[in-house]
DNA sequence: ATTCATAATTATTGATGCAAAATATTTTAA
DNA sequence: TTAAAATATTTTGCATCAATAATTATGAAT
């Protein structure tokens, strides 16, 4: 199909990949019904390796497999996010402190670095999402817990279901910025207790954000 | 095969929780390569559900799979090991902390319940176990959140994978009825930071045992 | 007219078959 | 005798096929 010569993944990969992308562009709306039949058809494969990409989407907790009804597009209620924003801010937290303790300096740097890219991007809206998530992202990585990684990431999808993940009120990027800020500096000086009180405050307004988006 | 009338699972997870016995009984030891024709006739069933049953498993953590080569039995070093426990303990703690503050009376008074139970159970290891598991599933039911809750019994599969899960030195299972007491106290009075404390004490003393038993 | 039952259609779940890829084995040459 | 190449075997991965379960539609009876 397209490239198998640089990440040699299975089928079933490429698949479940390219229904993530579906399902966070909202191209397939929490609730629906998963067609396997005619995502085959649309795809021009066999059911069999979609249907493993579902299994997969479903220990995500990207879909919901219901006995002999199929798969559905996870539905995230209100109480969902918050408890998801809750063990996000937990893990994040956490990860932050043992990287102020641990990290080498240039892994500091790194982090700096990336800080200060996504300064200059305010004006792009997607651009600011990709840094912000790559920054966080790169924290977990030197947090060194590969565990904590993979339900980190789980948990970061899930929250993408939302519909209101991006629609951020006016001044929420600047806002999210001076919080990045504050963790930058207790990183730099190594303050392991002050960088996790810092991550929790990030995710607490993160969630008061994404939650006034919406009304109800 | 067995029952299918109380719970009507589908053939994938049925041979997914088999699998799963198999892999604690440590009949699969880690690092095996696990043979999917084989299995399929000893099961009398085909290759298909026990793909997605591995795909399953895989997701949990407890099997790797490996491009064009098959699926192995995860292997957890000394390191997935305390980063498993670090994990379980901040998770644990966190919902102990919730319980505290919004459990019911009756609720609390069921986990007294169920710890009792356990302090009757000095005798048999296997009941113990068993009854322990039971008491921290509890406690995450009544921490409400279903995310947390998944990402721990993940975590628990995974660290049952280790040799010396269950091999505690003597004294141990005395020790750690001390801590549930100790929790329970904490839980009874509300106090929920204490709660918290004393879950962390419970786990790095836990991770202490499991460590003492291997020793490399 | 409404409700219950039966039939038909539709979709999931499980089995089988085939092709490509990787590993192991054997043979040949240096 | 050892190493390299070619062949054979094993195994994964994907496709197709069959059967089972569920839902919907249609018809009959009250």
């Amino acid at each position: 199909m397209s490239n198998r010569s640089l990440a040699p993944r299975a089928l079933y990969e490429e698949v479940a990949e390219l229904l993530r992308q579906r399902i966070f562009a909202r191209e397939m709306e929490p609730g629906t019904w998963i067609d396997e039949l005619r995502i085959a058809q649309q795809l021009g494969i066999s059911r069999t390796p979609l249907r493993e990409a579902l299994k997969v989407l479903a220990a995500e907790g990207l879909v919901t497999m219901k006995v002999r009804r199929g798969a559905y597009v996870t539905e995230v209620s209100e109480k969902d996010l918050r408890d998801i924003y809750h063990l996000l801010a937990l893990l994040e937290a956490d990860a932050a402190s043992q990287v102020a303790v641990c990290a080498s300096d240039a892994d500091l740097a790194e982090l700096l670095a990336m800080h200060q890219a996504l300064e200059s991007t305010l004006a792009d809206r997607d651009r600011f999402f990709s840094l912000n998530e790559a920054f966080h992202r790169r924290l977990l990585e030197l947090s060194d817990n590969r565990w904590r990684l993979q339900m980190v990431e789980d948990l970061r999808k899930v929250m993408k279901l939302n519909r209101h993940h991006s629609l951020f009120r006016q001044g929420r990027i600047e806002q999210s910025l001076t919080e990045h800020g504050s963790i930058m500096k207790a990183l730099m000086a190594r303050q392991s207790k002050e960088v996790a009180q810092c991550m929790l405050q990030h995710f607490a307004n993160g969630l008061q954000a994404a939650q006034s988006a919406s009304p109800a």
